[in-house]
DNA sequence: TGAGACGAGTGGGTCCGCAA
DNA sequence: TTGCGGACCCACTCGTCTCA
């Protein structure tokens, strides 16, 4: 080093008129020469951090009020241009070889410092756009702004950006030359184009205009208390119908036409008869029904345009919410529109108010929620109580429950796990044993096709046809392969048949269990809001490993405001810690890990996102389809998926969090895949945003979940799942 | 590294239940 | 009858593992 260095510098520094106070906080810095100032700062906008340390004094000293924006830094920023030309260093900083890229690193585009092409800088947000624009027609009151005329976002933030300090302005790509309205069609013709990268798809929704829904617009924009207007339209006139008087039969409103009457006979009596109208039954009845009822509805939409509202019809019921300040007017519209019509108003069903009934459902205008009517939460529980009631239940009355509660669960989701046990059962029937004689083995054979199941009756053999043999001896059959060709040579060979038409069915402890559990539950289904939650803006991809006896975890959220991430590894031995009958290789179960990934994503949400106590959905993505449709659906008959997809439901249910998962292919889960085998380089630098998922947390989900009912003393927590045999 | 096997789902057909 | 949702079966996709 030159003994003269320090002199270089300052004389340098004097030389191209940067001030002394600056010269200082440089050799404070221990810089002795150009080159040493060069390579400090390898970018202008590298200068930010120094002029942004300056003290009140020292910008009093200089003379200054404008830190980044004076005279002064002008200065030093083009001392420092010319101390890079005079060094002939790149202005790009070094690439650091051999560390995988920071988030940020990867996520912005780079170009080179020869590059025609700039680096995207973010989009101008609306307000900063509005008030360039509102200074452009100040400046130039005479010019013509429009959607044609006026530049796109793109343009606008490039410009905008070159304009700061150290900042120019090289070349602007020419598909960035567009006006509003180019941009805007080009924008919408390309949204359903999928990104590439994980990187493009987080620079995108980060550095652009990511479409969330505010959660604020719940309580500013709520839909004043409406009033409710529920009527029976029986009767509407078509055009090719005409209605009839009966207010109770919809369908025998709708006239069929002369020609087609001819295809609607029946025989009474030895008389020959036609029906005139679409009658109940009738394929064509509802076809016809819907298009005249709809037809209706909009003409009630179109006489209610003035007056918000919303309508929905069911068939011939019309639930219509209405706005309280204009109820009046719309009340009488909506009676006269239907009057004219000819659609006569069945005004023993009609009723008024914030709450009524409506298909089974209880809805509250009001608080804009809905529940489950009294008489069909009786109406279950009698049926629970009656299957639980008796060993062996009658076929029908099983099939009748499971449809009632399938039913019953559309507005409470995270019962829907429980109802796993009760499809087993039904679609499991019981073996019954039978002997087959050694000389009618070849028939017996004869008559299964390839699934061991009887499609032939044969003299002999009562075995009831579609039965499936499940058992020979005691080895399982699952298909006709596994039993021998030829008999043994003395006395019967039992088999173990399953009829699926058997008309009795023989509960099992499992789904006794689950129908107790159910029962209070049934009683206590909570009130359910109308309203979908809003949906996190948000991007947050998980994925598992399992490999013999290792199981991985991994996956990333990344909002506006950060992102946060967990990795875990566990062995197969802690995991059956908390489920045992995961006897198998892990790998036999990865949609189960996928799935406890997906819950472990959830959790690392809900602590990043803070505390709010309103309900969100949050889009997350898999490249686990079994995992995409069963946490979509919180339901599933496989089993064991199904007791990971309660402790989702549970937790769902306990923390206002809907998981909305859609499919990204595994070549696109990049970051996730990673950090679920262990590869954290990645995200290193942010481990203070690392989330840490215990198997306690994840196995206690449903534990730590209540119920919500209206007796505070009836609140109680959701156990965990009733255990179901292997 | 790529082909093939395997296991987990999917959607489409059928049946059944629920609602009107 | 329509819609919805389960079940089953089938052919298919996707991800992972094994092996040459």
């Amino acid at each position: 080093m030159p003994s003269d260095s320090s002199t270089e510098l300052e004389k340098f520094c004097k030389d191209h008129g940067v001030h002394e106070v600056l010269y200082q906080a440089l050799a404070l810095k221990g810089l002795e020469s150009v080159d040493d100032f060069a390579y400090a700062f390898p970018e202008i906008r590298s200068l930010e951090a120094l002029l942004s340390g300056l003290s009140d004094s020292d910008l009093s000293d200089m003379g200054s009020t404008d830190q980044f924006h004076g005279v002064q830094a002008a200065r030093i920023r083009k001392a420092l241009r010319l101390a890079h030309d005079l060094c002939q260093q790149p202005i790009e900083p070094p690439q650091q070889i051999g560390q995988p890229p920071s988030l940020p690193a990867a996520i912005l585009p780079q170009a080179s410092p020869a590059s025609w092409v700039e680096n995207l800088p973010p989009k101008l947000s609306q307000e900063a756009a509005q008030e360039l624009i509102d200074d452009f027609k100040t400046n130039y009151p005479g010019e013509l702004l429009d959607e044609d005329t006026m530049p796109s976002i793109r343009p606008l933030s490039l410009v905008q950006h070159s304009l700061k300090p150290g900042e120019k302005i090289r070349w602007i790509p020419w598909q960035f030359r567009l006006s509003s309205t180019q941009y805007t069609e080009i924008m919408e013709a390309e949204s359903s184009k999928p990104m590439r990268t994980e990187a493009q798809l987080l620079a995108s929704a980060l550095y652009d205009d990511t479409p969330e829904m505010p959660v604020a617009h719940l309580q500013q924009e709520k839909f004043d208390p409406p009033q409710v207007l529920l009527l029976d339209t029986s009767g509407p006139l078509g055009v090719r119908c005409q209605a009839l008087a009966d207010p109770e039969a919809a369908h025998k409103r709708v006239k069929v036409h002369d020609t087609e009457q001819g295809l609607l006979l029946f025989a009474f009596n030895g008389t020959l008869w036609k029906y005139v109208v679409c009658h109940f039954g009738a394929k064509f009845s509802a076809y016809w029904w819907q298009r005249v009822g709809g037809l209706i509805t909009r003409i009630l939409h179109a006489s209610l345009a003035h007056y918000p509202h919303r309508a929905w019809l069911y068939v011939d019921d019309l639930l219509a919410a209405l706005l309280r300040s204009s109820a009046h007017e719309s009340l009488l519209i909506v009676v006269l529109i239907l009057s004219s019509l000819g659609a006569p108003i069945s005004w023993k069903k009609a009723s008024v108010g914030d709450s009524l009934i409506w298909c089974g459902w209880k809805v509250n205008f009001a608080y804009e929620t809905v529940e489950l009517c009294a008489a069909k939460r009786l109406k279950l529980s009698s049926q629970i109580q009656g299957l639980l009631s008796k060993q062996k239940v009658p076929r029908k009355d099983l099939e009748a429950c499971i449809g009632l509660l399938m039913w019953a669960t559309n507005i409470s989701l995270v019962l829907r796990p429980y109802l796993a046990p009760l499809y087993r059962l039904l679609n499991s029937p019981p073996g019954a044993n039978y002997s087959i004689a050694p000389r009618m083995w070849p028939l017996f054979l004869h008559c299964l096709d390839s699934r061991a199941v009887f499609v032939r009756e044969a003299m002999g053999l009562s075995i009831p046809l579609n039965s499936r043999v499940i058992e020979w001896g005691n080895r399982q059959v699952h298909c006709k392969s596994d039993l021998p060709l030829m008999a043994k040579p003395t006395g019967h060979t039992w088999i173990r048949i399953s009829d699926p038409s058997c008309p009795v069915i023989k509960m099992t402890r499992a789904a006794q269990t689950s129908l107790a559990w159910l029962t209070p539950r049934i009683a206590a289904i909570p009130t359910t809001p109308l309203s979908l939650p809003p949906i996190l803006s948000s991007l947050a991809r998980a994925d598992a490993m399992a490999e013999g006896d290792q199981v991985g975890i991994g996956g990333w959220v990344s909002t506006k405001h950060g992102l946060a991430w967990f990795a875990e590894a566990y062995t197969m031995e802690e995991i059956r810690t908390f489920w045992p009958f995961l006897t198998k290789d892990a790998q036999k179960y990865i949609a189960c890990f996928e799935t406890l990934a997906q819950l472990a994503l959830a959790m690392t949400a809900k602590a990043h996102h803070g505390h709010t106590r309103l309900s969100l959905c949050l889009p997350t993505e898999s490249d686990n389809t079994p995992t995409e449709g069963g946490v979509n659906k919180l339901f599933t008959t496989a089993w064991p998926l199904s007791e990971f997809l309660s402790l989702i439901a549970s937790w769902s249910s306990a923390n206002g969090v809907t998981i909305q998962v859609s499919h990204v292919a595994g070549a696109h889960n990049e970051w996730a895949d990673d950090l679920s085998r262990g590869r954290l380089q990645a995200f290193a630098h942010r481990s203070r945003d690392r989330f840490r998922v215990s198997l306690e947390m994840l196995a206690s989900a449903s534990a730590k979940a209540s119920w919500s009912s209206k007796d505070p003393a009836e609140v109680s927590p959701i156990p965990e799942t009733p255990r179901l045999e292997a």
